[in-house]
DNA sequence: AACAGTATGTAATAATATAACATTTGAAAG
DNA sequence: CTTTCAAATGTTATATTATTACATACTGTT
């Protein structure tokens, strides 16, 4: 029920692009979307990126920025993308989403001298997972 | 004297590359150094990408990832490129590198619950800078 | 039915980045 | 000084990522 409700709006194609990307494993590329999606009748590179820009401002998916590439919200409660912390391994490329209160709670309340007001961060930490660290 | 010696060991076209970035007040893209580049000789891609990899390596100069552009980094003791901070204003596009201990010292020692350890971070912050506030 | 806002389809092209290979340079070791 | 090796350069071509522009269609109001 929950899950219905938070899908239930979004139109053919963003469901579609949306599919694609919540079922991977990993991050997913503008360019392999569209390789897949194909077979859906979408055939063009607008299609999937307007896709794309609409699941990002719902806060659906996020988009790694270092990778150029997109991965599904893990957090339910987030409706709108504002907060995104990423860890990346150097390695096998594995990429995890972190949700950890003290982190987003120091950075949601941050300020430094500028006298800037932020509203929305991205921050991508890199290193070497578990079984990276091992081998 | 101190800028000398952080200077003096690079190459003629990572020392081209890097004066163009420095002396620019904003964060400067691949191909606009490209354009203003070839004056001096600098033809092609390739040149000034792997200008721009370098200078990354050795902590001079910093990607922001959210604008595919470059900018000199702005702590002189940033020898090695590995954490990274910037402000970014959603309306006029200023870009700033935020020079923080606090946040920093935070990050630095972060550690979450995957076991992952980081060595690297690149944070991203997106608001309203003073000046477009009040607009 | 008329309207407004959102979404779609399509062709073309812009912008960003890398691959591959030949050549040159510069510093260190013999 | 010359051999050697890593780094840097020059060059052509191409891969990858993203947007512009414009025509059409769908959806939910009034």
């Amino acid at each position: 029920m929950a899950k219905m409700q938070k899908e239930y709006n979004l139109s053919k194609n963003q469901q579609i692009v949306f599919d694609i990307i919540e079922r991977s494993s990993e991050p997913v590329k503008a360019y392999s979307i569209l390789y897949n999606v194909k077979k859906k009748g979408i055939k063009a590179p607008p299609q999937v990126y307007r896709a794309l820009e609409k699941l990002i401002k719902l806060g659906k998916i996020h988009k790694v920025e270092s990778k150029n590439a997109f991965v599904a919200c893990k957090s339910s409660n987030c409706e709108i993308s504002k907060a995104t912390a990423f860890s990346i391994c150097e390695i096998c490329e594995k990429v995890t989403e972190i949700a950890n209160n003290k982190l987003s709670n120091f950075l949601n309340s941050f300020e430094d001298k500028s006298g800037m007001k932020y509203k929305k961060y991205n921050l991508e930490f890199f290193g070497l997972c578990k079984k990276c660290k091992k081998t």
